[in-house]
RNA sequence: GCCGGUGUAGCUCAAUAGGCAGAGCAGCUGACUUGUAAUCAGCAGGUUGGCGGUUCGAGUCCGCCCGCCGGCUCCA
């Protein structure tokens, strides 16, 4: 009789059985969609061999959630065959938060027909249609999806090798698929579509357009809803709803990917900016600006022209011609090359706040996160080989402190490698890229590494900041560079006196300051902490009598250094609160009868609500308790 | 750039079936003189994104262009 085990060790004997059948010898069939055996995830059904380990593979795992939605997108993929039938699929896996399929449907598909491919899911899914794995032989399965006219999932099958291919089957429905799935379609109850998109075949451009349906599911009727109430939240939480209802900035028809900073966006951008000043100037850096345009001969010279010309904007100036700076790093050189070097003067760290034009597509501008004009926080340091690796842990402490400490962004780090288009030899792309692989492991970050992800001068580390939503932005970035310097015939001369070629290191820590007001914006979801607020207090009369009393106290506020405003309207009081409220101001001082008599204010604090009267002296400590990195 | 959707007052949204472009908020004017999340009244506000077409008649139907939204590809 063959034996079957639990992960825990225990041991059971049965007849030949299905992983269903070992599972309830435990009682563990219970919410189990799918099994593990020997650690692979197989179906249900699936017979397990002697001595096996088997394991439940719960819904409410990540594991089981991602069978779960794959099952979804097959269920979903049947609806939409069984109302447009002819439809061609493409694929349809499982991601981070649901499901999609790629489908090629004869008529074209709307909002409307998500609706209807919902319905139908659940007919399919009251129907309980047994879900069956299927392995046949090439040529057969070949054969079933030419007979379907399946021509996508040819494609794919062309490059499995195998001699068997596992299928499975629902109903009428068949597709290719690895597996495994849940037992019959009656599991998938809780699921919802969400949008209809376009969507490349196979992700190539040149190939053609699919349509993609995506959608989710949940193993609990709970878990969807509070998955969409996070999408509802995100929704509030938009940089372009509340940028345009906190008076941030706008972006205009006139200008598209060209954002405008109104005064209080610009606020918030300027002590963003005079905090990263200070940083820098105390970690050793000096600042420089550099011109937006400069000829065309220097950016051939750079590269940029072979490698960056579709993303650049061009000009003419005086029938010569010249280009709009896509990137800082030329100009940075033009400055260090104003001069000869010693090698005393290294490390030297050069930071520029360069606004920067890049032609993106239309297509991708979204908000501030994904604009044609930003400036970037960068910095520009020239090194010898052997300060490379100090530098980069300097720069990663510097990440460290703002992302963590000033602002508690998780953040996530990526090492990208050489990319197709990689300018200079192979053997300094190593060089570089063990060293940045070397930083990393001395400074004990995880990263994940993205081959051929690299900037075409050089390897780079990524620092992807996570939002409010899951989110994730690229923002810092660390680029080794040994090509600039050759290019530029960039050097350095050394205590012997023989002229040295420096390493040249690229990096930002903000990224885009554009992009990471919009991360602000969503982060903090317009209630920004009391350091960053536009408004830090806006004091509120009772009524115009006490118009000298508020002024009063808005000049000593002034004198603070607080950015202030007062609500001069002839409004209500509560009226005046709701409105400074809606607006995410910090702290509202109400001021009338009993504070001008006593020099007072009361207080109220826009989450904590009424904190009462106090002195000036009081509101002073108070408002000095409050966080503030400078 | 591509696919799909969408565009009406500063904002949010109405306008049966192709038949007089409307409301709330915001704005302005006036009254009210206000104590912890919306005082009342009046006024003003529009080339219905643009251009062309169909029609007796177009916000509505068709075509092209532009912007925006969701994706794809690409990226800070």
């Amino acid at each position: 009789m063959p034996v079957y085990r639990r992960s825990s060790g225990e041991t059971a004997e049965a007849e030949a059985a299905r992983a269903q059948d070992v599972l309830r010898l435990w009682g563990e069939e219970e919410g189990a969609i799918a099994a593990k055996v020997n650690g692979i995830p197989v179906d249900l059904n699936a017979f397990v061999p002697d001595g096996a380990v088997v394991e439940p593979i719960l819904a409410s795992t990540e594991e089981g959630l991602d069978i779960l939605r794959h099952s979804a997108s097959h269920l979903m993929a049947q609806a939409i065959k069984r109302l447009y039938p002819g439809t061609k699929l493409g694929i349809g896996p499982a991601v981070e938060d649901g499901f999609y399929y790629d489908v090629d449907p004869p008529q074209s598909l709307t909002e409307d027909d998500l609706q209807k491919i919902e319905g139908e899911m659940g007919r399919i899914v009251k129907e309980a249609l047994p879900v069956e794995r299927l392995e046949l032989p090439r040529d057969e399965v070949i054969s079933i999806f030419k007979e379907r006219g399946e021509t996508y999932k040819l494609e794919l099958i062309e490059e499995i090798e195998d001699p068997f291919i596992s299928l499975y089957r629902q109903g009428e429905f068949i597709d290719l698929c690895r597996g495994p799935h849940v037992p019959n379609t009656s599991y998938i109850r809780h699921f919802k579509l969400l949008s209809l998109a376009g969507a490349y075949w196979r992700g190539d451009e040149r190939n053609p357009m699919l349509v993609r349906v995506y959608g989710t599911a949940f193993p609990t009727a709970e878990s969807l809803r509070s998955y969409l109430d996070r999408l509802e939240e995100a929704k509030r939480r938009d940089h372009r709803k509340l940028g345009r209802e906190l008076d941030l900035f706008s972006i205009q028809p006139e200008g598209p990917g060209f954002p405008f900073f109104h005064p209080k966006g610009m606020t918030i951008v300027n002590v963003l900016l005079d905090f990263w000043r200070k940083e820098h100037v105390k970690r050793g850096y000096m600042e420089v600006r550099t011109p937006l345009i400069l000829e065309q001969s220097l950016w051939i010279r750079s590269g940029h022209w072979d490698h960056y010309r579709e993303n650049m904007y061009f000009t003419e100036i005086d029938g010569r011609p010249f280009a709009i700076k896509p990137m800082n790093c030329p100009g940075s050189i033009l400055i260090y090359k104003s001069q000869l070097r010693s090698y005393r003067d290294l490390p030297l760290r050069m930071a520029e706040l360069g606004t920067v034009h890049r032609h993106e597509r239309s297509g991708v501008l979204h908000g501030l996160m994904r604009v044609r004009c930003f400036t970037q926080d960068d910095a520009h340091l020239y090194v010898t080989e052997d300060q490379i690796k100090d530098e980069i842990l300097g720069i990663m402490d510097l990440m460290h402190h703002i992302y963590g400490d000033v602002f508690g962004f998780p953040y996530r780090v990526e090492l990208s490698t050489r990319p197709e288009n990689a300018m200079g030899e192979l053997s300094q792309w190593e060089m570089a890229e063990s060293a940045l692989k070397e930083a990393l492991d001395e400074s004990g970050t995880p990263y994940k590494l993205n081959p051929g992800d690299g900037a075409f001068y050089g390897p780079k580390i990524d620092f992807h900041l996570e939002d409010c939503i899951g989110r994730s932005w690229q923002c810092g970035t660390i680029q080794l560079d040994f090509q600039m310097p050759e290019k530029f015939d960039v050097t350095y001369v050394a205590a012997d006196g023989s002229h040295r070629r420096p390493v040249m290191l690229h990096r930002t820590v903000l990224g885009s300051i554009e992009r990471f007001l919009g991360i602000l914006i969503e982060h903090y979801a317009g209630a920004f902490p009391y350091w960053l607020a536009p408004v830090q207090v806006r004091i509120l009369p009772v009524k115009d009598d006490f118009l000298p009393y508020a002024r009063d106290v808005e000049a000593v506020l002034k004198d603070w250094g607080v950015r202030t405003e007062v609500d001069l309207r002839e409004e209500k009081l509560s009226r005046k609160i709701r409105d400074a409220q809606l607006q995410k101001v910090p702290y509202m001082l109400v001021v009338g009868a009993k504070e001008a008599e006593d020099r007072k204010v009361s207080v109220r604090e826009r989450a904590k609500g009424d904190l009462g009267e106090m002195s000036l002296e009081g509101l002073e400590d108070l408002l000095n308790q409050e966080f503030n990195p400078f």
